[in-house]
Order: C-alpha cells, then sequence, then structure tokens
RNA sequence: GCCCCCAUCGUCUAGCGGUCUAGGAUUCCGCCCUUUCACGGCGGCGGCACGGGUUCGAACCCCGUUGGGGGUACCA
C-alpha cells in the first residue's frame, strides 16, 4: 500500500495557512479570483485555513464600495473563508488600514536591529551617481546610505530631508523553491536595497504585505507570477523578521501563471471579460466560472474538465499547478458554463432564469415565488425545453419572450417572414383545421402525430417545410424552443390566435 | 543595461526517458439523430519554437538561440 504524501506532508509541517489579501480597488477580476480560488482549493485540499485580508493601505484608491463586491464575489463563487474579515480571528485586525501602529513598530525594531536603515538619497542623486560612474541610469538604488553615521544622518535632516527606511538586502544569492516553478535564485547584488517606509512615514507594500504573513502564520502564499520578482525582497525581509522573533519561519511561495488577455498582454480591466461581475450579468452561473477559472493553469485529470468546486477542493494540488501563462477564452468558457446549465436540475434552473426575465421586463418579478401563477407555470413548465439550449442565462429571455407577447401581437422577425413558403397560407389552415377538430387534451407526441398527418401526409409537405409556417406564427422566428411542447405551454386559444394571426397578416 | 519567469494543436491542457505514428477539451468543418435550434453520437483539419548535447532511446534531462512576459518606484 502506498503511503499518501500529502497526508504525510501535512503530519510533519504545521497546518497549512492560506491567503487570499486584495487590494479594494475597483471591481474584482478574473485574474484575481483565480488566485483566490487557487488558494482556497489548497486550503480546502489541505484541511488549512483560508484567511481574508483586505489590503486598504491606499486611501486615495480603495474604496468600501469594492470591499463590498470582494465579499460579494467570493460569496458568489461559494470561496468561503475561516478567518479575517466578516468572520474574526486571532490574528486581526485583517485590514492593513487598522494595522498601522504594527507597522511603524516593525519598522522601528528593523531600524533598532540594523535590518533597515534611513536613506536620504533622492532618486534623482542615485541616477546621477550611476550615470557618473559609467552605469546604466536605471540600475536601482546603489547603497549609498547604508553605512551613515549619526553625524551625517543629521546634517541631511538640517537640511530639511526626511529618509525613506531602506531594507538592507544581504550580500548573497538568495534561492527558494517555488510550488509551481521550482527552485529559483537571484543572484547577490541583483537585488537593490529597497524602501519600506516613505518619508512621510507611510508603510509600503513591501513591508506590510510580508509583516502581515509573517504575523497571522502564513504558510504558503500563492500569488500572481507578477509579485516573483520580488519575492527575495520578501525573503530577506522575513530573515529579518525571524531574527526579531516577529516570524516563525519564511513561508513557501508559489507563483500563479498570468491570467491572459488578447494578444500577449495580460489580461486587463480595459478587456471586457476580465470582470467578474460583467460576465455574471451576461449569464455565467458560479459552478461555470469556477470551473473555468480552475482550469486555467490547472487541470483535474487527462480526459476531463468539466468539475465541481467540491471536485476541485478534493483534488488540487498547487505541485501541479502549470508554469504558463492562461489566455482567457470565453469561447470555452461558455462551452463550460453551457455544461453546468445542462447540469442544473430543471426547478433550480427555472429559479435561476427568473431574475434575468425579469431585468428583461418579461415577468412580473425576480423571484419565482413573487411572479404571478401563469407566469411561474410557463418558466416551470418552458425551463426544462430551454435548459440544453442555453449557454448563458442571458440567452434565455430571447428564447422564452414568444410566451409573454400578446397572442394577436407576436413580433415577426423579418427574416422569418421572408423565410416562408409558397405553402404557408395552406399550412396554416390546416393547422388551424386540426386544432379545431382534435380534442384540447393531446400531448406533444400526439399533438404532432396528428399535425403531422394533416400537414406531412395529408399536404406531402415535408416536415422541415410543413412546421416552419406553424413556428413562425407562434413565436415569430424560425428558430424557438420544441414546438409540440411549446404549443401546450401556450394552450389552445393561445395557438388559434397566433395561427390566424400570421394568416391574415399574409394574406 | 541588469535580474527573473515562460515555451505541446488558434486557445486551455495531458504528458513527469521507452506505453507518443503525442491524448482530451474548445473552436472550425463534415456526417448521423431531428419539427427549427440545441443536446447527443461519429469523423476530420490542427501541435512538441530552433540548434546542440546526455542517453541504446528525448515532447520529457542539460546548454545555447530565438520568441514572449514580468521586474528594475518614496505603486501594489
Amino acid at each position: 500500500m502506498e503511503l499518501n504524501s500529502d497526508l504525510m506532508h501535512t503530519a510533519s509541517a504545521p497546518a497549512v495557512r492560506v491567503r487570499f489579501c486584495p487590494s479594494p480597488t475597483g471591481t474584482p477580476h478574473v485574474g484575481l479570483i483565480r488566485t483566490a480560488l487557487f488558494n482556497w482549493a489548497y486550503a480546502r485540499h489541505t484541511g488549512g485555513t483560508f484567511v481574508l485580508r483586505i489590503e486598504d493601505t491606499d486611501p486615495a484608491r480603495d474604496s468600501e464600495e469594492s470591499v463590498r463586491q470582494l465579499l460579494d464575489a467570493l460569496d458568489w463563487l461559494g470561496l468561503d473563508w475561516d478567518e479575517g474579515v466578516g468572520k474574526g480571528g486571532q490574528y486581526g485586525p485583517y485590514r492593513q488600514s487598522e494595522r498601522m501602529e504594527l507597522y511603524a513598530d516593525v519598522a522601528a525594531k528593523l531600524v533598532a536591529g540594523g535590518f533597515a536603515y534611513e536613506s536620504y538619497s533622492t532618486p534623482e542623486e542615485v541616477e546621477a551617481r550611476h550615470v557618473a560612474g559609467g552605469r546604466d541610469a536605471k540600475t536601482g538604488y546603489d547603497g549609498f546610505d547604508r553605512n551613515l553615521t549619526a553625524e551625517q544622518r543629521a546634517a541631511y535632516r538640517a537640511e530639511g530631508r526626511t529618509p525613506v527606511l531602506r531594507l538592507r538586502m544581504p550580500d548573497e544569492d538568495i534561492e527558494f523553491t517555488d510550488l509551481v516553478r521550482g527552485k529559483v535564485v537571484f543572484p547577490a547584488g541583483s537585488v537593490p536595497d529597497y524602501a519600506i517606509v516613505r518619508a512621510s512615514g507611510h508603510p509600503l507594500y513591501t513591508l506590510v504585505n510580508p509583516v502581515d504573513d509573517a504575523l497571522m502564520r502564513i504558510t504558503h502564499v500563492l500569488r500572481g507570477e507578477d509579485l516573483l520578482s520580488s519575492t527575495p525582497r520578501q525573503i530577506a525581509l522575513y530573515r529579518a523578521l525571524v531574527e526579531l522573533g516577529l516570524a516563525e519561519r519564511v513561508p513557501q511561495f508559489g507563483h500563479l501563471p498570468y491570467v491572459m488577455g488578447r494578444g500577449n498582454r495580460k489580461l486587463s480591466k480595459r478587456d471586457p471579460e476580465s470582470s467578474l461581475f460583467l460576465l455574471r450579468e451576461q449569464g455565467f452561473i458560479p459552478e461555470g466560472l469556477d470551473n473555468y477559472l480552475g482550469l486555467l493553469g490547472w487541470s483535474i485529470g487527462p480526459d476531463r474538465d468539466v468539475f465541481a468546486l467540491s471536485e476541485m477542493a478534493e483534488r488540487f494540488d498547487i505541485a501541479h499547478v502549470s508554469p504558463n501563462p492562461a489566455r482567457f477564452d470565453l469561447d470555452k468558457a461558455k462551452a463550460i458554463n453551457a455544461a453546468h446549465i445542462r447540469a442544473l436540475d430543471p426547478g433550480d434552473f427555472a429559479e435561476r432564469i427568473v431574475p434575468i426575465m425579469h431585468s428583461a421586463g418579461l415577468v412580473s418579478a425576480p423571484t419565482m415565488p413573487a411572479l404571478a401563477l401563469k407566469e411561474r407555470r410557463i418558466l416551470t413548465e418552458a425551463a426544462p425545453l430551454i435548459r440544453e439550449r442555453t449557454v448563458l442565462l442571458g440567452d434565455v429571455p430571447t428564447q422564452l419572450s414568444f410566451f409573454f407577447t400578446p397572442d394577436d401581437a407576436v413580433p415577426y422577425q423579418d427574416s422569418a417572414l421572408a423565410s416562408l413558403g409558397g405553402d404557408a397560407a395552406q399550412v396554416l389552415a390546416a393547422a388551424q383545421a386540426v386544432l379545431e377538430a382534435e380534442p384540447a387534451d393531446l400531448d406533444a407526441p400526439s399533438l404532432q402525430q396528428v399535425l403531422r398527418a394533416a400537414l406531412v401526409d395529408g399536404l406531402g409537405i415535408r416536415p422541415k417545410v410543413a412546421f416552419a409556417p406553424i413556428r413562425v406564427a407562434l413565436t415569430g422566428r424560425t428558430v424557438s424552443p420544441p414546438l409540440f411542447e411549446s404549443m401546450l405551454i401556450l394552450g389552445r386559444p393561445s395557438c388559434q390566435t397566433r395561427l390566424r394571426t400570421l394568416s391574415t397578416h399574409l394574406a
């Protein structure tokens, strides 16, 4: 019997703690959400803890509205968190705006311990030194202020300068094993001493993010590839925090591939498919989006790509995440979404289409119980008919609108009218005669049978041609849900009026 | 300039040295089913970036090249 390596791992290592730490700027982006999904999946797979922290250190760009949207998004997608904003926990507060004293305290300790220092050089001065030294102007900070004496610092202050705080990068290679990319090495000297606190005293992301991860005892940092090159800086900071007794250990890092848009660019806010809420408005369902996003950099198995969130939690393994960038393909996303819609049970599907039918102005209320009886009946009966024809919930109103139009005012599409052959009038008349003569309680197959007998056998018209005028009469279109089932939902009087109306229209 | 990452059908991926004349999904195109459209079924087009190694054997390991991306801020 083979030992489960995951179990062995969790038995010897501390319990997994991962986090999702968005900045509340703007509406949720699918790249961001994919990161949340993978963190969630890793936490659930390992039985670990999923922490939600809000990185709101930029009052100019952050908004409470954005925080709300973030929570809404996670909630909608079924990505629940165990600790953090809205949940509490022993490492709070979980909003960085409420942790400012903590950062000031840590920064002071870093300086006192010699891990960070005051730097008075302006960017212009640094650049001038590079140029004078024959180096490229874009070379980073040169470490000029590393060993300033107290007298020198006092002199700068006397000039009215206020220093930024920089972390002293160790003069050695920094290497780590990335969970998705393997060993990564940054040569000594390739990462300059970097600013952790502004001259104004405002702490920077470079300080605040690792400090919180350390204080919150995060064990695995799974984040976007864009942060890969800042990892050596964070590791250096972490090591300092460990020496100061503020962190237990350096966490493991895993850098998730980019989610790309058109061309060779990262999916940006400008791309419409990047907005989670826009996708939701179009009629993606959470099951579909979770699944599709899960496919961006991860695979559940060789011959499968439709799965439930719970299966992802069961099978997700960070080691099997692909390191290369994934393009967001709307066609594939739709196909996955359609598969999940088809898998919905009809009652569930019926309930989910109510809000969108309401937005389209076709029904009177946004929820099933609030609907008029007749509306509820139509939606419930029509839902199974269109479920397998629906890729996005947004496709539903056009498919069902004919059920909700007055019988004598069905809007005919020009192309539908144009498609009608010369025998349309004859067909319409024959169909009316059939409805007149036959009992009212026919089921769909029987209805088909009698109409077929009259039109195909009786008039000698091919089925494909024979039923077209009826479809146009009832729906105004050449494409519709199954005809006979639709007739039953409309009811005989409606059908008769609609047949008669088109006859008149054609005459 | 310097540092880092990436490289299998158009796209997402499986592949972790022999089972690969490279599998699945999506898209597109046929055919079947069929009252339309879908669903479903069947079939087709289409790929290991290039060059060197290592090895009996390489899509898989190493090096290089090329191509893409990111970083190099008192942004996050």
